[in-house]
DNA sequence: AAATGTTTTTACCGTTTGGTAAAATTGAGG
DNA sequence: CCTCAATTTTACCAAACGGTAAAAACATTT
């Protein structure tokens, strides 16, 4: 974990290269990526940017730590006293949002994945893995007291994670097929009708 | 378009060499294959290589022309004059099965759009929109003579895509969270359940 | 077996890339 | 304004990479 910096500048710059990073890494991925091209669209010197992190993978591991955490958040809200379908419905659009207003970190966390996770994959095994643990019990509860559809709860969280990512990640598809920009109230529409119908005891 | 080769050596060599490369582009990505990899992979020289494709390139667009036909298949067989409920699940069970069986294709091609699509955007505004287009109308009918619930089509279609590749793209995160090999048996389980669900009238 | 065409290897080349050394510049505190 | 630390720039380097030239090895035909 890269340690925040002390000054007003390190700070700042910190931030910015981060900003860079997340914008490169998400566009072309880990290899993709160039330290000159975070330099420049940061608005630095490649030398300069290895002033502030040690190393291109030490650049890559921050910013996915920095977007593990608001990517994660979301779920940690589902709520065990809440009305079920309610509940889930409101985890659905969170999600869709974050997609929205997130497409990068979406992206980013996609490359990652897809390449076979190298890099947080001893995280996906804990802190995510025991996260949703915790979840699929709430969700199994709910089904046994008959307030759910008898789903397997980890199949239902797989399927809102890639539902709702999917208009983030595979943005260009879907623009390409429908010829328009993305309509993220159409897919609210359409994802709060599914999981509704499925969802419903 | 690569033309295949003629002679018995052309056409063994050109498939190993496709073959490897599908496996090391989904992986790494177009940036993060080399063509070394790809040379050692397919048990060749790297200029050996380069005598039967011109370019790295060339190698790219070979596997993804070749991959895009097994790829848009599935969709083509939803037949209008079949019931609709059915039509769509087959689909949906095909589509899934595509995921199992070929889950390198499936990332070549989401590493593909992830990142852009660069490469195949052209192909996308084109032949699979035509053919979104042509089956969307199908289901629009259907929907019209209520024998579907009234849902938009094209989520309808980006959902199927995104719940059924999921399983290939995003295998690692799903084994990492489950702790287990992929089950596609529950996975079809529950599709079969959310399809149904929520395609009833 | 000679001649011809095909395939493979060896030895390179220029560019890009991640990263470094050290000098030059800038900023903050006394 | 002077000093010392923090920051930035200049000038590099070694390795990796995509690609090429040309000779060597192999096949095929006559």
């Amino acid at each position: 974990m890269i340690e925040l910096g002390k000054t007003r500048i390190q700070r700042k710059n910190q931030a910015t290269i981060l900003d860079a990073a997340l914008d490169v890494f998400s566009t072309f991925g880990f290899r993709g990526a160039t330290l000159d091209l975070i330099a420049s669209t940061a608005g630095l010197s490649k030398p300069n940017l290895l002033y502030y992190f040690p190393s291109k993978e030490a650049i890559h591991s921050a910013v996915l730590a920095e977007l593990l955490q608001t990517w994660l958040a979301p779920l940690k809200k589902l709520d065990k006293d809440g009305d079920p379908i309610e509940e889930i419905i409101i985890y659905v659009i969170n999600k869709l949002h974050a997609s929205r207003d997130f497409p990068r970190e979406s992206r980013l966390f996609a490359n990652e994945i897809v390449q076979g996770a190298p890099r947080i994959k001893s995280i996906l095994e804990t802190d995510l893995r025991y996260l949703v643990e915790d979840k699929v019990r709430v969700i199994d509860k709910w089904i046994q007291e008959g307030r759910l559809a008898k789903i397997d709860p980890y199949h239902l969280i797989f399927s809102i994670w890639s539902l709702t990512q999917h208009y983030a990640d595979f943005d260009v598809q879907v623009q390409a097929v429908t010829g328009q920009k993305t309509s993220f109230s159409e897919a609210e529409l359409f994802l709060d009708h599914l999981y509704r119908r499925m969802l419903a005891p």
